[in-house]
DNA sequence: GACGCGTGGAG
DNA sequence: TCTCCAAGCGT
């Protein structure tokens, strides 16, 4: 008798039961396009508040289209890698300027800002079926261990193999339905640190398994070193209202963004008290910040003062939210 | 191909 | 406390 299907075992598999997220009950392109683009990178906890907030605000693309960067970046605020933020507003604008409708077609997808491989395949299969395999974190971990294969996964030779797996796999009669459950089988079962082999249902055609070396599969080789960065950020406080900087449009990252100013960038602030410490990690950055309360005599060109009321209508920055929190400006 | 980009949770 | 990393993308 022949052995059952991968599709078929993993689809048995993911229909007896999984997570309730928000974005699966649903097969509109508009919403599965927000979801997937917050999930980049992202744990699907983190996203599930700010998911449905975003798609209150902004419910459809002629509602994002037409929301100024700041409004979209302050709905973002908090969630990290705001260039995802600024391209899906871009590529509402696209959208809304031909036509309208969002792309069916894996191509036109794909052409959108902020749009990889990996998201095209996803939009295009769970919204419209297509038959694209998609190849994430999840897909590459299960691949490598079902196929045990040590190839290094930042090296394009070893996705392209990973690929064609995940492609031979895939379920013709429900690439979506078939690419999510791949997915949610590398992030409930299939974990990176602690496989579940026990209940998973490819444990049997599982070569890592059967070799014992799902532990240490996938193989992923580059390693960047951590750099510790100590700085200090000033709050500056009068009248119920706080000192806050906009960073610049150009800037290489969070562009636009309010944060609070250190002490090179505010000279005529004089330090009262350290207030406390915190630390915050932006990529390999490791930054402890202490937090001074600090006062200022002149007037002082290119800040602003906000009240705690209108910081949550700003693109404000987590540093500057740890801060406010530390200072007992602001509840955490 | 290598980097930079945010954040918070898990172990 | 510290490391690793989670539904990637653009340069």
């Amino acid at each position: 008798m022949k052995a059952p299907s991968v599709a078929r075992l993993l689809l048995a598999w993911y229909r007896k039961g999984h997570r309730d997220l928000p974005w699966r009950s649903t097969k509109d392109p508009y919403r599965i396009w927000v979801s997937e683009i917050m999930l980049q990178q992202t744990r699907a906890q983190a996203v599930i508040p700010y998911y449905e907030r975003f798609l209150r605000r902004f419910p459809n693309p002629q509602a994002l289209a037409s929301a100024s960067e700041d409004e979209v970046l302050a709905a973002w605020s908090g969630l990290g890698y705001y260039a995802r933020a600024r391209n899906l507003r871009r590529a509402a604008q696209r959208i809304c300027v031909t036509g309208g409708d969002f792309p069916r077609e894996y191509e036109p997808i794909r052409a959108l800002p902020g749009i990889g491989d990996y998201t095209a395949a996803a939009i295009a299969s769970i919204a419209f079926g297509a038959r694209h395999a998609v190849l994430d974190g999840n897909v590459l971990r299960v691949v490598a261990r079902v196929e045990n294969d040590s190839g290094d996964i930042a090296s394009a030779r070893t996705r392209e193999r990973f690929r064609a797996v995940a492609g031979e796999w895939l379920d013709p009669s429900d690439p979506g339905e078939f690419n999510q459950a791949l997915m949610e089988l590398g992030a409930t079962v299939c974990l990176a640190k602690n496989p579940l082999c026990l209940v998973c249902p490819l444990s049997e055609r599982c070569r890592a398994r059967a070799e014992g070396t799902a532990h240490q599969l996938p193989v992923k080789l580059r390693k960047v070193e951590p750099v510790h960065i100590q700085s200090t950020l000033l709050v500056v406080h009068r009248g119920g209202r706080v000192l806050l900087r906009q960073r610049e449009r150009e800037a290489r990252r969070m562009a636009r963004f309010w944060e609070l100013p250190a002490p090179e960038q505010l000279p005529g602030a004089r330090v009262v008290e350290i207030l406390g410490t915190f630390r915050h990690t932006i990529t390999h950055h490791r930054y402890t910040f202490a937090v001074a309360q600090a006062s200022v005599s002149a007037r002082c060109a290119g800040f602003r003062w906000f009240t705690v009321r209108q910081m949550r209508e700003i693109p404000l920055s987590t540093t500057a939210r740890k801060a406010l929190a530390v200072a007992k400006i602001i509840v955490p």
